[in-house]
DNA sequence: ATCCCGAGGG
DNA sequence: CCCTCTGGAT
């Protein structure tokens, strides 16, 4: 089975699949994949209304005090740091981009707080351009399915991902790749019985190359 | 005890 | 490459 045919696959499984992150504008987006870092979507969502409704904008969560957004956050975990880079990325937004969010991948990576991961959520979800956001559940569920080496890094498997699958399906298949990760292939205790990829899946090589090292 | 749509610093 | 930041769910 190829990556594509793997992607067909993962459409039946969940057809779907969609950023589950709440958001408004491209902005709330941004922090709010700001915040999703080791946390789970459903978390941030328990924190974006309130957070939002003080803080709608650039404008406004530039002029914030840091210890008041951390309070709005804190239940999801990492909180100083996401605190932080919320603001300083709203302060950078107003003083370089005019309080908008830029589409160019360099300027988003520029933003603090924001690594290749985020920029290339953004890319994909708020602009729509071909991107492929390479996450835990998408360097599990591709190691495992072996479309990526298991000592490759995320950028290794970025690149595997974006050379192995049709460059018109990128930004559906990073949805198809996280329902698939989030809801069949978990971390912990996968639902291997009904896997349509059961039969050629590398879980047992790669728990072995973990092992030994 | 492990994992969750990571980023920054060493 | 590694480590740290962190609460909540399982």
């Amino acid at each position: 089975m190829n990556a594509n045919e793997i992607v067909d696959e993962m459409e039946k499984l969940f057809p779907h699949a969609r950023c589950e992150l709440n958001h408004e504008t491209p902005y709330q987006l941004l922090a709010a994949v700001v915040l999703s870092a080791q946390t789970t979507d459903a978390s941030v969502n328990r924190v974006t209304p309130a957070l939002f409704a003080a803080y709608p904008d650039a404008a406004a969560m530039a002029e914030a005090d840091v210890n008041d957004i951390a309070h709005y956050i804190h239940s999801i975990g990492l909180y100083r740091n996401k605190a932080r880079s919320l603001k300083a990325m709203s302060r950078a937004l107003m003083e370089r981009y005019n309080g908008e969010v830029p589409s160019s991948f360099n300027d988003l990576e520029s933003l603090p707080g924001v690594g290749r991961k985020t920029a290339n959520v953004v890319r994909s979800v708020a602009f729509d351009i071909p991107s492929f956001a390479v996450d835990t559940h998408v360097e599990r569920v591709s190691k495992r399915l072996g479309l990526a080496k298991p000592e490759d890094d995320v950028r290794k498997v970025e690149e595997k991902l974006k050379r192995k699958i049709d460059r018109d399906r990128w930004n559906q298949a990073h949805h198809d790749f996280i329902f698939f990760g989030r809801y069949q292939c978990t971390a912990r205790n996968p639902k291997c019985e009904d896997c349509p990829f059961a039969d050629f899946c590398k879980k047992e090589k790669l728990e072995a190359y973990k092992k030994k090292r």
